[in-house]
DNA sequence: AGCATATATCAAGAATGGTTGATGTATCAA
DNA sequence: TTGATACATCAACCATTCTTGATATATGCT
């Protein structure tokens, strides 16, 4: 139903999720918005880098759908996407079960 | 605690963690063992990759401490590591209370 | 001991991803 | 309309990661 060879549980979408959250900075953006949506010269400011860098890493952390982000006036501000972390930790719990399930020992 | 500069949530363990599942193959064999211990010539044939590509990514795996070995004879068995993806989990409900602690509108 | 099998490791090349500084675009204020 | 600010994008360079084929190591069988 998500690709042509299709025999996975891993959907595309949580594929993207997880190369985005590879990145340490990019870690560091997801810590920052946790504590509430923020402009990126808020991030520049707070994260001492350069803002075509910040800038680089909010676009992929966009793409994964991890972020969201809302214009106003002459800034952007991003926050987290609460509903990408709930589809991670989804996969993680199914990763869990079914490892239980296999693991178990028979009645 | 964690590092000499440290302001951050995210452990190295977790961004360890996080690199090492930025990986479709890796991913894969994610799921492949979340139904069981498997030997790395089982891995070979259900993922038809060559014997070199898979030993490289169980290495990242297993550094990244996702996956336990065993050696059995001959054989490497490996499988999943309930503690990392508990782990991980964690990271992850710790930044969705983070992140509803900030949304929510004061009393 | 000699051979076969299972796995790990390595070196070289290929591919992907990140950084940097410069430039483009949109918005606002004067 | 001009200038300033906020952000995005781009191209060139640099760094990291993956792949491949070859070789190494360890175990077990005969």
């Amino acid at each position: 139903m998500s690709s042509a060879v299709d025999s996975e549980i891993v959907s595309d979408k949580t594929k993207k999720l997880l190369k985005a959250l590879s990145e340490p900075l990019r870690l560091q953006i997801i810590e920052a918005l946790s504590s509430g949506e923020k402009c990126v010269c808020d991030l520049i400011e707070e994260m001492g880098l350069a803002q075509s860098k910040i800038s680089f890493h909010l676009k992929v952390l966009k793409d994964a759908e991890l972020i969201i982000d809302r214009h106003s006036g002459r800034w952007v501000y991003y926050h987290l996407n609460i509903e990408a972390l709930n589809s991670l930790q989804n996969w993680i719990v199914l990763l869990k079960e079914n490892s239980q399930r296999s693991t178990k020992d028979c009645c």
